[in-house]
DNA sequence: AATGTTACTTGCAAAATGCAAGTAATAATT
DNA sequence: AATTATTACTTGCATTTTGCAAGTAACATT
C-alpha cells in the first residue's frame, strides 16, 4: 500500500499568532512555576528551587534556568558575598509575566478547589494594585521576598 | 558510599498555590494552542487541528483533546449532519481562559517580534471589549466562526 | 589540609513523544 | 448492495525527553 501521510498539508506559519512564542518559552511543566516562585515567594537560588519542587530533576532545573535566561525572562548574577552562588532574578520581561500568572491563578481558583485563598482574594479585590505591588518590589531592590506564600 | 538524595526535603503541598492546577491542565506544548484556535479561529473538528499543526502526532492530538475534555475545558458532541464526526466546543471553563490567552499574547507582542499585529492592536485598544466579544460569540450559538448564525 | 556547600554535569533506565500504518464507523457514489 | 472515501481515532515501534543517583569543579570554612 502506498503511503498516505496525514500531516503534510497545513502551511504552519510559525509565530503567525503571538501565542506560539509564549508557548515555546513557557509551555512546559516547570517554567511558570519557577517564575511564580521568584515573583511571589522571592526565590533567588538554585538550591531554593531544588528543595521546593520535590520532583524536579537537577538537570531539568538547570536546563529551565538556562532557557529562561536565554529567553531574557530571568537573569543570573554572581552573589557578591559568595563567589560560588548565582543569584537569579526576574528581568523586566519576566516581571511583565505577572498579569499572565494572575489570570491563570484566578482562572484556576474560579474552577477548581485550590489553596491559598488569601492570595486569590487579594488578586480579585484589586488586580491592578496587586500587579503594581509586584512591579514596585522588583523595580527597586530587585525582588525582596513578599508576604505572599 | 551511602546515598545522599537531594530532593526529599520539601513538603510540596500539591495545589497549595492555584497555579499548580493550571500548569497541570495547560502546561504542555499543545493544549493552549488548541484552545486558542477554538477561541479565535473557530476550529471545531479533529481534522482542522490535525491539518493545522504540521507537527502534532495523531495520538498526541487525540490525547490532548481527551485531557481537555476530562478537565472540563472543552466538550465533544456528535455532528447531527454526519454521525462520524465529533464537534468540539469550549465549555464555560474554557471560555474563561480568554483573559489568560489575551495576557500571554500581549506579553509576547511586547517582547518579541510576533505576527498578527491586527489582533494584538485589537486586544490592546480595548481588552474588556475584546473579551466580551469572545464570550458573547460563544454563549449564544456555541461558538460560531465569525458572523455565523 | 580537610570538610562542607553550591551549582551544576553525567550516565542510564524509564517514560513520553513522533510517525507510519492500521481500523471501525459512517457517508457518498455507483 | 458493493465500492470508495473520510473521520477519528488506536497500535507498534524507533527516537527523544525526563527522572534519578551519582559524580565533580569551584569555592568557602575551619
Amino acid at each position: 500500500m502506498p503511503k498516505t501521510p496525514r500531516n503534510k498539508s497545513g502551511p504552519k506559519r510559525r509565530s503567525e499568532c503571538p501565542l506560539n512564542a509564549s508557548v515555546e518559552m513557557l509551555g512546559d511543566r516547570w517554567s511558570l512555576l519557577i517564575i511564580r516562585d521568584m515573583m511571589l515567594r522571592g526565590f533567588r537560588s538554585y538550591k531554593e528551587f531544588l528543595e521546593c519542587y520535590e520532583r524536579i530533576a537537577t538537570n531539568i532545573l538547570a536546563d529551565r534556568l538556562r532557557r529562561l535566561t536565554t529567553n531574557g525572562i530571568i537573569q543570573a548574577s554572581p552573589d557578591p558575598t559568595d563567589g560560588r552562588k548565582l543569584i537569579y532574578s526576574l528581568t523586566a520581561k519576566g516581571i511583565d509575566l505577572a498579569p499572565v500568572l494572575t489570570e491563570m491563578v484566578l482562572w484556576a481558583a474560579a474552577h477548581e478547589n485550590t489553596g491559598n485563598q488569601a492570595l486569590v482574594r487579594q488578586m480579585q479585590s484589586d488586580k491592578g494594585k496587586f500587579l503594581a505591588g509586584i512591579r514596585e518590589r522588583w523595580e527597586n531592590g530587585g525582588g525582596s521576598r513578599s508576604g505572599n506564600e
